[in-house]
DNA sequence: TAAATTATATTATCATTGTTCATTTAGTTT
DNA sequence: AAACTAAATGAACAATGATAATATAATTTA
């Protein structure tokens, strides 16, 4: 029975699929490798060459579960606001918060470049479009409000992906501002800034 | 004589910094290892643990030195602008042209992290500290005249060094905007909103 | 049910890279 | 020339990614 096998298959796929998350959570990017994944996943290392082409394309199924994961949290921590600037702030925040919490997660997406070959092109711009998603709806609102401007709009967006993807760059691969609530507190001024920029009479 | 001695080992450390800095600027970051660089310096793998502590460390003198290179060429494409605004915005597009220039350089800054022991964190800081150098003059320069308010300074000056890593972040490593042009006009305007931002009546 | 076949998991093995150490080679002093 | 010192090197090991041949388990067929 054909289906059988698929259901299966898949499992183990998702046994692999876990411990890569587990450790990509845990120890970060550097202490995923065939073998320690394969162990943690219940199966020898040569295994792991059964169910996936190589250990790249392990760690990027992570990915897409990894922006789900985020996106969940991110809905979670910004519903009891209205759409508009401040559910934007709080949205900012929690995507933060979450690469904060998880830095090889974060290492994961922005800085481990999508591997040489083709494989990491879509990936790529999946993880770009993926910050975007994350404001768009309360950009979209406040542009339809006349908050912000349609000039301004794709502006605030760049700012803010780009300015999202600098902090956490100097925060985690750098340890600069060396503490969290001194990040913290410079997240929020940035917020601000950006916002500053783009919206009309605050 | 102590001195010839002297002279001789910082002309061989020479030779591998050398070595290491044409493999950054050409490969990048993963085509250094010890045998290629060694080779390309004319000297046999182990002969470059007789001069660095490890690779590490052979890595990481090329940051300082890519440093220099960079303020140099930085200095050069502003020279001819007035300090203030059009200066701090040629000295901003020269910085991201050099680091577009050399993708590997970018990647050795930003990206990779000061790898684990107490010898990355000056290093990490210094990084940091770099950026801000480069806009400093003109920044100074405009809060002198009164163009930015001396609450602005810090924020500008913290706009300018979060999007420009970010832009970095997205074009080197995720080849997105894909075409250098549109990548140049994403540049132009994320630098003149973060000082839309700050500065009086532009 | 036993044999044959297929699918799955594993061990043995190789390639690459960083690193160390003992040995060789070259240079210097006596 | 012999003894000594310093520099350069090759042999070797550990960690990691990957492959392929073999062993094991499951399934099918006679």
């Amino acid at each position: 029975m054909v289906k059988n096998k698929e259901l299966q298959e898949s499992r183990i796929r998702g046994y692999f699929i876990e411990a890569a998350k587990e450790t990509l959570k845990g120890e970060g990017l550097k202490a995923v490798n065939v073998r320690t994944v394969s162990e943690r996943a219940g199966y020898s290392f040569a295994t792991l060459y059964n169910y996936f082409k190589d250990l790249n394309e392990l760690v990027f199924i992570c990915v897409s579960d990894f922006m789900d994961d985020c996106e969940t949290s991110v809905d979670e921590h910004s519903a009891r606001f209205n759409p508009g600037q401040e559910r934007l702030k709080a949205r900012m925040k929690a995507t933060i918060n979450y690469f904060i919490q998880y830095p090889g997660i974060f290492e994961l997406f922005f800085v481990e470049r999508m591997n040489d070959l083709g494989s990491g092109q879509p990936t790529a711009r999946t993880i770009y479009e993926f910050t975007d998603r994350i404001v768009m709806d309360d950009i979209r609102h406040m542009t339809g409000s006349g908050e912000v401007s349609s000039e301004d709009e794709g502006l605030l967006k760049m700012n803010l992906r780009n300015s999202m993807a600098g902090l956490l760059l100097f925060y985690n691969n750098r340890l600069q501002p060396s503490d969290y609530e001194e990040f913290i507190s410079i997240v929020e001024k940035q917020i601000d800034l950006s916002l500053r920029l783009c919206v009309k009479h605050t």
